[in-house]
DNA sequence: AACACGGGGAC
DNA sequence: GTCCCAGTGTT
């Protein structure tokens, strides 16, 4: 018995009954890798469905505003996904007449379009033998052929990408890449599989030699570092308040937030008061400071831990143009902002 | 080659 | 707390 047809078999029976399985058309099978490039299924699932039913063909997506689209994106995070699904449905809608490249090649130059997400929608639309190399693809072959070479290098993505294109059924990829996804993620996982129930227990390296913990291999990342951000909440008297956006690059660019003061440490009240007498927005400004929360909420991204302190301002007149708070809703947040907006009952 | 980029969930 | 998730782009 082959690896694909032990795999195929078994997907047969554990497949999964997904939205974007029952088509080929290259505008949904995008739209769902993007959505879930490092991202679980079950967490992307209903951002997939609402972006289907808010733009069901690529040129009401490139119609839309980045806003808009970021507003649907809100909470998702790796925010760069989304601007570049909106670039690259524009460029497909305007300059390739809403048809997508037909092969890997043309479909790597696709902006947030890599190897992985390339080999995917050539295999599944057009049946080109790439084969995908994802968390679950590398932790199957790991763990199969007990290798133990880091897949987070240069070396790992040559070595596996080799091993998976070798193992590929060249007669029908498009249901191989799925079949091996899927058993990485279903049967494989990472923590306690149930290795008596799997169907390679046999030949399986890591298995019988007991390395199925150990593998896969994968360098450590750096330690997140510690932000400390205050964000002033303004509030008039006729019901208004400030939002920004994000322009610079890096984390949350273009989402909206309150004005934003970062410091080198945790502030308290009184420093916080003489620190805001050289702001300029403040500046000669009659006005109210509360804290918002006594103890810092600390957000937990992948390379940051944001402690953070919301400072209600409340003052007649806003200092500059501001937004009506009833409208606050209609703008893509950060997460950490959209749960205090939330808890604080305006 | 190393790093930045979100947020949720499992253990 | 740690690790992972249908990875990509930049430096």
């Amino acid at each position: 018995m082959t690896i694909t047809k032990t795999l195929t078999s078994w997907y047969s029976i554990h497949k999964r009954d997904l939205p974007w399985r029952n088509t080929t058309n290259p505008y949904y099978i995008w739209l769902s890798e993007i959505i879930l490039q490092q991202t679980q299924i079950k967490q992307g699932l209903p951002y997939y469905e609402a972006f289907v039913n808010n733009y069901p063909t690529v040129f009401q997506l490139a119609k839309a505003k980045e806003s808009q689209v970021l507003k649907l994106w809100q909470g998702l995070g790796y925010y760069s996904r989304a601007r570049n699904l909106h670039a690259t449905a524009k460029y497909v809608a305007y300059e390739l007449h809403g048809e997508f490249p037909k092969n890997y090649k043309g479909l790597l130059k696709l902006k947030g379009v890599g190897d992985y997400t390339a080999s995917a929608i050539a295999s599944i639309c057009f049946n080109e033998n790439t084969a995908v190399l994802d968390g679950n693809v590398y932790r199957f072959l790991s763990r199969y052929f007990g290798i133990n070479t880091p897949i987070n290098t240069t070396n790992g993505f040559k070595t596996f990408k080799a091993l998976a294109q070798e193992i590929l059924d060249k007669n029908n990829p498009a249901e191989h890449n799925q079949a091996i996804m899927d058993f990485g993620s279903r049967q494989c996982m990472p923590t306690n599989p149930d290795c008596t129930v799997c169907p390679f227990k046999e030949s399986c390296v890591a298995y019988n030699k007991s390395l199925v913990a150990a593998l896969p291999v994968k360098l450590k990342a750096k330690k997140p570092v510690k932000k400390y951000f205050n964000f002033l909440v303004f509030i008039s008297s006729s019901g208004q308040t400030i939002l920004e956006k994000r322009e610079e690059k890096g984390i949350w660019k273009n989402l909206y937030q309150f004005p934003l003061i970062e410091t080198e440490k945790a502030t308290h009240l009184n420093d916080f008061k003489s620190k805001l007498k050289t702001y300029p927005l403040l500046n000669g400004e009659n006005y109210e400071l509360i804290l918002f929360n006594d103890t810092d909420i600390v957000h937990k991204l992948s390379h940051q831990h944001l402690h953070t302190k919301f400072w209600i301002v409340n003052l007649n007149k806003l200092p500059t143009s501001g937004i009506p708070i009833k409208n606050l809703r209609d703008y893509a947040v950060p997460v950490l902002i959209e749960k205090f907006i939330d808890d604080f009952n305006f």
